[in-house]
DNA sequence: GCCAACGTTGGC
DNA sequence: GCCAACGTTGGC
């Protein structure tokens, strides 16, 4: 069992369309990091804390977990698509994604600012400055501490 | 292989 | 809306 972070811009994809719709693809992700992982070392059960970034209150806001191992993202195959890739050939994908499914919602938004005031999540990429990963390991001593402040 | 220019992320 | 930090691109 791993645990993960993944950030979403809630006005594009936030917590609240995760839990109607359940189980969505994690797509749109054109970052080889973060790629690698979902490729390579995501796996189903893996548990992910839901983070909203880019808006009022950044924060952790819900959990889902992992629901397929990583597999290619074809939208960046569409020509159409926002995340549309010429340079990802479908015989060799660039580009992958995981699906993710819908767990709970937190009581409450754990907002960065929170999290930063914690000595014992200073190593997280997350309350790095300038760190842009959107999606990124999170340690079982993270996990449990984060959720003990709940 | 260096590095300047550019685009994107994301907090504030 | 601003801008710092970072990743990517492409000329050389």
């Amino acid at each position: 069992m791993q645990y993960w972070l993944m950030k979403s811009e809630p006005d594009v994809f936030g917590i609240d369309h995760l839990r109607k719709a359940v189980i969505e693809p994690w797509d749109g992700v054109r970052n080889y990091q973060a790629r690698n992982m979902m490729r390579d070392q995501m796996q189903v059960g893996d548990q992910i804390f839901f983070y909203h970034s880019n808006c009022d209150v950044p924060g952790i806001t819900g959990i889902a977990e992992v629901a397929t191992s990583g597999y290619p993202d074809k939208t960046a195959f569409d020509p159409a698509a926002k995340y549309f890739d010429p340079k990802s050939d479908p015989n060799n994908p660039r580009w992958y994604r995981v699906d993710v499914k819908f767990v709970r919602e937190l009581n409450r938004t754990i907002s960065l600012q929170e999290l930063r005031e914690h000595p014992e999540l200073e190593n997280m990429p997350l309350v790095r400055k300038g760190n842009r990963l959107s999606v990124m390991p999170v340690t079982e001593q993270e996990w449990q501490y984060i959720l003990s402040l709940e």
